[in-house]
DNA sequence: CTGGAAATAATTATCTATAAAAGAGAAATA
DNA sequence: TATTTCTCTTTTATAGATAATTATTTCCAG
């Protein structure tokens, strides 16, 4: 259990970044976290270096870290790998749905669309991207669409927070019922749309 | 330039871990590490956290760093990954193909076939798989698909080293053709087959 | 002999200090 | 006035030391 600093200090950073509190370009200096984290550097590296591998941040050596930009060609590229990889997901996912792996992917569902604020909904929204997907018992997988999802969620918070209300996602919906039949093609055609929709 | 200590220390690791000269499961010491490479703990910790980040270690909190199992189960995702990824940045470096890269993949494939040992057979094989994808211009999908083929390289040096012959590789070269002639389902079909038997 | 608790050793995580590098700005020269 | 170079400041990278946690061994009771 025993969190180590830098896993604190990496959560809240990705956090913010995700959220746009953190603008792509700024600088991430270390011993400001640091203080800002009542901490000295070295942790603060570390987490860093996470937020790097994760692509949140990129390294110039000696010249510090900024957050990563975020340009409309990378979005495209980032819906491309999505459509890619969580088709692949699905797949597996379909096979080895079990009623109590749906019942949790419903709750999502229903969790999501009761969201009050966009930061709520957003976080919701991965979760039952997760639970549709998890199923499918590869672990590498869902890992790699976890960080397309980050990706996505910074893109989401950049363009869709002003505009954000309360909604009952028809999409999230039909995946469920076509997951529920264990309609592969339906229920692929349906994210694939979703996924490029929701861009 | 000035490349970091711990780029260092990362590449050396990484390298042994993908040749299986550090294998499976061992643990990986912080001080024994910064001995023999002449240096403190703070960048060996780095490099370890790079290694995690491109899935060659796994770090459980105050107990160290093992080098990762490579399953059965995780080769046959990693095939499906890159089947997924590799088939999309075809399609787009197919398009995007000019003579000069082509000349580049060309070159590249000789080389590979000219190998005289496994080690340098992997090498060029993956420089090879890189130069066919790398005019798809979308540098995220490509440094996913690297992180793969270090996977695939692994499984490589484990299973096939001893048995290793220099060959001439004719999916290489029908490739090639594919992409000469601007042919994306015959491209794409021959390097299906060929990520699924290079297994 | 075996099981478990306490002490010890080994190892990781963090802190403080130092060195090296980069960037900004001022002074000197052309 | 423009440009170059030097110095000063800021920031990163590494080293050495300390604290905290885990693993191991030893010792005693049963």
């Amino acid at each position: 259990m025993t969190a180590t600093i830098a896993d604190t200090i990496y959560s809240a950073l990705s956090q913010q970044i995700i959220t746009g509190d953190l603008a792509a370009g700024e600088k991430l200096r270390q011993d400001h976290i640091a203080r800002a984290f009542d901490t000295s550097h070295v942790p603060v590296r570390e987490a860093l270096l996470r937020l790097e591998a994760h692509g949140l941040a990129k390294s110039e050596p000696r010249k510090g870290m900024r957050v990563t930009a975020l340009d409309p060609a990378e979005v495209r590229e980032v819906i491309e790998m999505r459509v890619a990889l969580e088709t692949l997901a699905l797949q597996y996912s379909t096979q080895n749905m079990t009623p109590a792996a749906l019942k949790v992917a419903d709750d999502a569902r229903k969790a999501c669309d009761a969201a009050e604020n966009m930061p709520q909904w957003e976080a919701r929204n991965r979760v039952f991207h997760r639970a549709i997907l998890t199923p499918c018992g590869l672990p590498r997988l869902l890992h790699t669409i976890d960080d397309l999802h980050i990706a996505s969620a910074r893109h989401l918070f950049a363009h869709w927070r002003p505009k954000w209300v309360q909604r009952i996602d028809t999409d999230h919906a039909a995946i469920i019922q076509a997951l529920k039949s264990k309609d592969v093609s339906a229920a692929t055609s349906i994210l694939v749309r979703h996924i490029r929709r929701a861009s």
